[in-house]
DNA sequence: CATGAATGAGTCTTCATTCAT
DNA sequence: AATGAATGAAGACTCATTCAT
């Protein structure tokens, strides 16, 4: 009954997952135990490292799997849709709502990366891939909106996407941090004002 | 001679606060320990707690000394500006340039603090005054170009404030975690590009 | 088919201790894994648990069957010699050749033996008890030589026994450990032609 | 007053390298909690990860200070000896007199060191290197009573250091294990018997 | 005031052993 | 009988902080 099995290890892998990351958004990495860890997921210490070889692993995964498939993510949303404008403006909106309504933890477990970034090597690899991922998948959008006339034939592709992706994740900081008066509609909509503007081609 | 004493002890401080901000730098603040910090300064771990109450109290210092004035250099560095235009484009400079070639450090020490902001709620609040700091000033800004009818009068400026403070952060941080592919002049150039049209006045 | 289970069950027993002594071997007692053992042998941890009771009874069982049978192994290949100068020639024989050629891994078994008779009692009884064993039967030798006159009257039978036996056992000792230049041909002559000389009655 | 200090360190080490021996004497060195160490020598365990970098270093030191010096002590006590035939006689004393008399813990610190010897390279190192120290020290005695004519000319100096060395260390092992009846005077009078018909030029 | 030795609570991790399936 | 997941006690080591000198 290997199915059984699996499934079962599944679950637990997804259950230390879940209580990593509670734990986790609560206190932070460091100052998180993998006691707590263990108590939250209702296991013991000895079971979890069976699934996970070490603490950082926990968050390597986490941020594997919570953050690393942002872009996939963002071209699975927004594949179907009617032309670059509506291309940026979800991706915009994935940003902004993702943050709010379907996963307010991604968020702050970004800011749990960050915070490990600095000491960690393979943690901020993790964020530069992410990062090059959602890039190349801005550029992309932008660059086909370029070659459809639909967008500015000058705009740079390439700065606006990393621009995009800088500001979608500072404003997910100070969100995630808690920033009162950090009002994420209207940030939206004039995120998306700004880049109409410089996108539209020029009347002349 | 107390002045004598006084200065020694300001002197003090500042080697302590120097060598803090090196091994932080270097190994991420948690990674970091006193002893470090003590050698590197000079002191006796004794001597250091003298000048600082605890480890977090040296950064918070450090945070309140590197990124605390960041809301008044933009203002003194941005008063003599000819109007709202040169005020916002200098800005964005000094944003770009302090991250390059003034404050080197500067970045990366934003990047420390926003991984401790999780676990040290003095420390966040330290990020949300600076936020708000910078903010305001940049709202000022551009509530004056649209009072003087030089930017849109549909603008809304504490927004556009905010989100400029989310993207200069962003930006700071993969800079400071030294993200290939970021290169900090075309990101200005852009940025200034997005905000000149979306603040210019509409013509017709 | 009480039989068949007995055979197998033997079998098993003889898979776990092989699997055992390489590990013992390779790593020693205390980095040796119950795994490593289950592993090694096939079997699960569980099922391992079922033939012995404890880590520590797999070593004592092996040091029983590998070495406790020293006695009874010298008795067995030397009860067909000539006479008591070819039975005590045989003895230094066995532990030499038993060493290098039929045995190897007896010798490195003694070492992990070895270690853990400190921390163990029932180790070092193990031990005791096959010194005694070899002492008994080296003592009978010597002393039957004495009796038939081949061998000095002088000499102190006992004394040789466990003086031989703390030899042996210094040499396998150090040759487990792989000392360089310890070359076992020439120590076995050496030792026959100090013993010659000691037990051959005095002339005139 | 670096003098204070530097005498107050070295008493410290000391009573750390005693405090381990005894533990280390009294269940092995697997079995010795770090905790043990410390609470025997009135120190923390903080404390005293400052005069050691490890537990497995204290037990380096120990077998360099106590069993390093091995060679050295056998050349210091012997070198006034009248002749080849005291100073071997003197070597074998030294052994005998050495485990029982003045230091009973070095023969029990020697079993400590082959537990660790299978599982530790460097601790294997420091025994050969040991052994390689006394094989030289015993062949050179035994050279020099060859070329003077006192021992017997084919008498295999290198070989019969080496035997010895292993034959000390045998009893050693089996004394510092309790051995029953292995009585240490006999022993050594036997050893010198043997040594003696061995060494002794053939009359002829 | 300075020193730096000492503290000791707290962390991650391992592994022999058990037991539900 | 077999499996191997789960247990949880225990251990080595770190480091912010204190305090006698």
């Amino acid at each position: 009954m290997p199915k059984v099995t699996e499934t079962h290890k599944m679950l637990r892998r997804q259950a230390i997952l879940t209580a990593a990351e509670e734990v986790f958004l609560g206190k932070g990495y460091q100052l998180a135990t993998v006691d707590d860890i263990a108590v939250r997921s209702g296991l013991s210490v000895g079971a979890l490292y069976r699934y996970f070889g070490s603490k950082s692993e926990i968050l390597l995964t986490l941020m594997q799997e919570r953050l690393g498939r942002t872009p996939e993510l963002l071209e699975r949303l927004t594949s179907d849709a009617g032309g670059p404008w509506e291309q940026i403006s979800r991706c915009v909106d994935i940003f902004v709502l993702a943050l709010r309504v379907r996963h307010p933890s991604t968020g702050r477990l970004l800011l749990v990366a960050w915070g490990e970034a600095l000491q960690d090597r393979i943690v901020r690899d993790g964020l530069m891939l992410r990062f090059q991922g959602v890039v190349d998948y801005l550029r992309d959008v932008v660059e086909r909106g370029i070659q459809s006339g639909e967008f500015r034939a000058e705009a740079d592709a390439k700065v606006l996407a990393s621009l995009l992706m800088c500001l979608a994740d500072g404003v997910t900081l100070y969100w995630a941090a808690n920033t009162p008066e950090l009002e994420l509609h209207p940030i939206r909509a004039t995120v998306m004002a700004m880049v109409r503007s410089y996108l539209s081609p020029q009347e002349s």
